[in-house]
DNA sequence: AGCTGGACGGCAAGCGATTGCCATCTATTG
DNA sequence: CAATAGATGGCAATCGCTTGCCGTCCAGCT
């Protein structure tokens, strides 16, 4: 009660420990301790220094903690493009676990640029603990370049040396593939994302992969954009496909493909089945619902960011573990059976749309 | 090239300003003129500072910079709910402004919660310039009590003293009711959202009045969960609906609707018009396409953090300004004309689904 | 020639915490 | 009762950068 800090008057800088010290009539290391180190001071010491702490509204300023400690409870999550849903979904994951831990999350918008990502990269990276990279658009060496400085971990790829969390693709497409088989398809068209991107060709391998496992021929075409847009533009330029079945590299293209089919007066799933990936909210709103295989993408960045703070705390780093998340098919209304299949074709209970 | 800092070697910690001043043989504090205060050292001795310094791999440490100065380059973007699109719109915004500024986006999610949200922002408040408010659960006095500390504005909603920007929601009301009385009809239900939604009070007001101007009568059913699942719910509670056409709070709810009321037999558009309100991407990829209300939400958040960054600047702010921007109705096909309506009824040319 | 002022660099004091080390004091032990 | 360990608090260095102030040097002016 010494000397208020006028808490109704103009911007007067917030108080510092050393306030709170003078006001406890104690010394700095003490107040610093009576927060960030329980027990190493007097119990009823502690309390009265919270006490006016509470007071004169006392809040430790993270900058000024991070900067001898380098513990700046900062994560960075970078996104090549946060509009794209999956990676909205990535964040909220990440936001949720960082949170839990006490955490913030520093968003980084990429852009699709890999230069924009590195820049961007080399100012925060001093300021975070550890680094999210979802979809990155760097090249192995500048990503293991980076996990040198900082816990980092990525996310829909395998780079060497750098701890990763992939998504189960192998398994989703086999899955998918699977489905369409029983529903009498014997030739699949893949219809694949950008050229740049790591996943859309572990999807068309998978898919590859599967389809000859299980005796199913298989075409590829693009590269389109994964946006709805590139999936209108695809069926633009496909016109009628000569398979009775398209997997997409993700929802969107596979919804923009139905779209495009649709008004090209292409039924699905009557005269061809449409399968999507990711599983994004809105997949299950298009008419047909959209069958997709459900990537687990808000469990992704929570793990990704639980799994980063054990780096983080573990000191002695192990990176380059690599995590498989599963995936799952979910059947909705965009398969159906194959045209003019003998009627005995078995598992053909598709609801009619 | 006198002493290597081992490029290729071990973690050792990062160059600093006095790495740099020692291998180039000048003081610290030149080093860190050379960098931030062009013109005030000469222009050879720069160079060659900058030169080091690229050789080194220099690179300022954003909190030490940020310690004395204040400057942290950092915003934070506080979203009630960032699965919302509307908010995942808004980010993108203003991640987009704080990139073209060098500012980066401290992303807050406060997951509906006042009190998460008031003690997330105590702790974020020392370490950002400026705060965007987007749907903000705290109370007014809250509200105004950040806002002393730091340059702060809200989105959608209007606090006094407190720079806001909202959208034209009332011009976008009239513009629907207007559309929809010209489509014959003259009862129109409003499907709130949350009561603790200060839009939502908003919008069900602009109803209300502009539905007044032009003759129509409003019925008001709810509050429901902004989301699809509100819709649904509120799709199984209505039953039948007693007016011709419903504008939902959001395109959420406004799906939700259209798919229960689907689900139980009722035809949209032909026995009811539904009209969403923000156009998130995704309305118009349901069947029947929504007609809804746009709300600029990307441009929102960019020029909220333009605004933001304007007042951080100008150190003697003035804030309180209220920024509003239009919206515009979007007509697609979820709105027809009444059925029994005289066929000669104008302005009923609705593309049929 | 003497003086003045601007350009350029360096010194050193912060910014607000953390923390290793030391000084005291008390309680415990032999 | 002396010696010692443990508890508690303070001192001061440190994190990396910014910046006010001062000193030096040289050019231009009278």
């Amino acid at each position: 009660m010494t000397d208020r800090p006028s808490p109704q008057g103009g911007a007067s800088r917030s108080p510092t420990i050393y306030d709170v010290a003078a006001a406890a009539g104690v010394a700095p290391s003490t107040v610093s301790r009576a927060f960030s180190r329980p027990g190493r001071v007097n119990a009823a010491t502690a309390e009265r220094i919270r006490q006016v702490a509470a007071e004169l509204g006392y809040h430790a300023n993270p900058l000024a903690r991070a900067l001898p400690t380098g513990r700046t409870t900062l994560i960075a999550c970078v996104i090549a493009d946060i509009a794209n849903p999956v990676f909205a979904e990535i964040v909220i994951g990440a936001q949720k676990a960082a949170r839990e831990a006490g955490y913030l999350i520093l968003l980084v918008d990429a852009q699709e640029s890999d230069q924009l990502e590195r820049e961007s990269l080399e100012r925060t990276l001093p300021a975070v603990e550890g680094i999210v990279l979802a979809s990155s658009r760097m090249s192995d060496s500048a990503i293991r370049m980076i996990a040198k400085q900082r816990p980092l971990i990525v996310l829909n790829r395998v780079v060497s040396d750098v701890t990763s969390l992939v998504n189960d693709d192998m398994d989703g497409m086999r899955q998918a593939v699977q489905h369409l088989s029983e529903l009498g398809h014997r030739t699949i068209t893949y219809l694949s994302g950008p050229e740049a991107s790591w996943a859309s060709g572990v999807r068309w391998r998978a898919l590859h992969e599967a389809a000859s496992e299980l005796g199913v021929r298989v075409h590829r075409t693009g590269a389109y954009p994964p946006t709805v847009a590139g999936g209108l533009q695809a069926a633009a330029e496909l016109g009628r496909p000569k398979s009775s079945a398209v997997i997409a590299y993700n929802d969107q293209m596979a919804i923009g493909l139905m779209r495009g089919l649709q008004a090209a007066g292409i039924q699905v799933p009557r005269e061809l089945s449409v399968v999507g990936f990711d599983n994004i909210s809105g997949s299950e709103l298009v008419t047909p619902e959209l069958t997709t295989i459900a990537a687990p993408a808000r469990i992704q960045g929570h793990t990704a960011v639980r799994t980063l703070l054990a780096e983080v705390g573990d000191s002695q780093a192990h990176p380059g573990k690599s995590a498989i998340l599963p995936t799952r098919l979910v059947v909705r209304q965009s398969t159906a059976c194959r045209r003019r299949t003998p009627p005995a074709a078995r598992a053909c209970e598709t609801p009619a749309p």
